[in-house]
DNA sequence: CAGATAGGAATGA
DNA sequence: TCATTCCTATCTG
């Protein structure tokens, strides 16, 4: 660990969902786009960090709104998580309004 | 090389 | 709209 391309991009990726504010969330396949590389990757990324909650990783989920994985805590945490900080559910969904492209978050 | 993914898109009912 | 199915790209060992 340390200097690998991999390692610069968790870097990257976890500097990215610090811009994302309280009460909404982004998606693994914007994320993706706009660093071009695979929706996977983002969660491999995301499953490896190693400061949970300090790295808000709970504010990314699936592209039509499920929650996705969580290594700290299970979906059920993460779905808490979004609660705590306003973000509005569908169901099991989170709710459209509060999906937001990384993209606009940066230019 | 083989196995495993915190996803996504395509498909059919 | 939902569930099923298949596909991609990349890490880890």
């Amino acid at each position: 660990m340390g200097g690998s391309s991999w390692d610069m991009l968790k870097e990257l990726i976890y500097i990215l969902i610090q811009l994302i504010p309280m009460g909404y969330v982004t998606t693994y396949g914007s994320i993706a786009r706009l660093l071009g590389i695979s929706p996977r990757l983002v969660g491999l990324a995301l499953a490896q960090n190693s400061l949970p909650i300090i790295i808000p990783c709970h504010r990314v989920v699936r592209g039509d709104g499920s929650l996705g994985g969580y290594s700290f805590g299970g979906p059920e945490f993460k779905r808490m998580l979004l609660r705590l900080e306003g973000v509005v559910f569908d169901g099991d969904r989170v709710d459209r309004r509060c999906i937001i492209d990384v993209a606009d978050l940066v230019g």
